[in-house]
DNA sequence: GAATACA
DNA sequence: TGTATTCAACGCATA
DNA sequence: TATGCG
């Protein structure tokens, strides 16, 4: 078995089915009745390859993976420029980011946008499944998109705050510093969501609505992520550099920056366990084992178990930065 | 993985 | 037709 | 200007 036809999705009420052909020698030559009668499906080749070798996972079963998902990807994903990490030998093997539109792609919406040196470049997002899958069958593993969305590109619509720690951080420190992050957002008056990022640390993310500046963005991220780090600078860092950071934890604040990117709601990481970033309810994190406790095995499990996305109602949330901004150059 | 160059 | 080669990002901060 | 970093 090595073809895959995965259908696109009807609906979000009807799932979408996975269709395996057995056939090997029906893509030479004249288009087999399979390939016909799946129009406008994506076909997955070589999907019995091992993407995943300590888990033995294939290519196969990473296309299953976000067909599983994709109602729950899909929210937070489309229609913002998107890019991949792609594995097109596994993830053991030469993988890469990529952000621009390669030959092939017949699902993936691509979009001109200005870059910081003022020159045109082609960017993709994804528009609908299709684009998933698409981008699947070239290889792409992980999904990373922009905070804002590809109608309005000078505004986002969210603000990350990546606690990067350092190897010898342990858990429970990570998650002290997700909630200290919480108290700080709360006093703001600003709700704020967590996942985990599939690697070692946590994402706490704010929903800004209606959309506003990158600089605003960044100012107000900045000036929390040095307040930790000033606050308890034997916990905190706001600088990147590997050596500063040892035994603490980076407050990554420049996930808020116009082409910055940031790991999507369900998408995999490229290791060990293939895991998840998975988002979580404030209260689930105190029996959360780490960053990359949901994987491509237990987290369809935690769908069909959750009757609702943690991060449903994350655009409903109306809340501005601009109050919040002031109380912060009251206090500094 | 796909496009290209070449035997 | 088969096989080998090449390519697939960018922006910010710091030193 | 050249890395380190995500
Ligand atoms: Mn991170
Ligand atoms: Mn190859």
């Amino acid at each position: 078995m090595r073809v895959m036809h995965v259908l696109k999705t009807v609906s979000k009420a009807a799932p979408t089915s996975l269709h395996r052909s057995a056939s090997k020698t029906s893509t030479r030559g004249r288009k087999s009745p399979v390939q016909r009668a799946t129009a406008g499906a994506i076909t997955i080749t070589h999907a019995d390859r091992v993407v995943y070798p300590g888990e033995s996972i294939t290519k196969g079963d990473v296309a299953a993976y976000y067909q599983r998902v994709m109602t729950s990807l899909l929210p937070n994903v489309v229609k913002r420029p998107l890019s991949v990490i792609r594995c097109p030998e596994g993830a053991r093997n030469t993988c890469f980011f990529q952000k621009h539109p390669m030959g092939g792609l017949h699902h993936v919406g691509t979009i001109e946008l200005k870059e910081e040196k003022g020159s045109l470049a082609t960017y993709m997002y994804a528009k609908n499944a299709s684009s998933i899958l698409e981008l699947v069958q070239f290889g792409a593993m992980e999904f990373h998109v922009w905070s804002t969305r590809i109608d309005r590109l000078e505004t986002t619509d969210r603000v990350v705050f990546d606690l990067d720690p350092s190897p010898r951080v342990t858990w429970e420190r990570i998650v002290a510093a997700a909630r200290l992050l919480k108290v700080q957002l709360d006093e703001l008056e600003l709700t704020s969501f967590v996942r985990t990022s599939g690697g070692k640390g946590l994402h706490v993310v704010l929903p800004v609505n209606p959309a506003c500046s990158w600089d605003l963005v960044k100012d107000f991220s900045h000036a929390i992520a040095t307040r930790m780090a000033t606050g308890q600078p034997q916990e905190f860092v706001d600088t990147a550099s590997k050596t500063k950071r040892a035994g603490k934890i980076y407050v990554d604040y420049l996930r808020n920056t116009r082409g910055a990117t940031s790991i999507a709601n369900y998408s995999l990481r490229t290791r060990k366990n293939a895991p998840v970033a998975t988002p979580l309810r404030w209260e689930e994190l105190s029996k959360i084992e780490g960053g990359d406790a949901f994987t491509i095995r237990s987290l369809p499990r935690r769908l069909s178990r959750l009757r609702k996305d943690p991060w449903e109602n994350i655009d409903s949330v109306k809340q501005t930065l601009s109050a919040a901004m002031k109380k912060l150059e009251v206090g500094a």
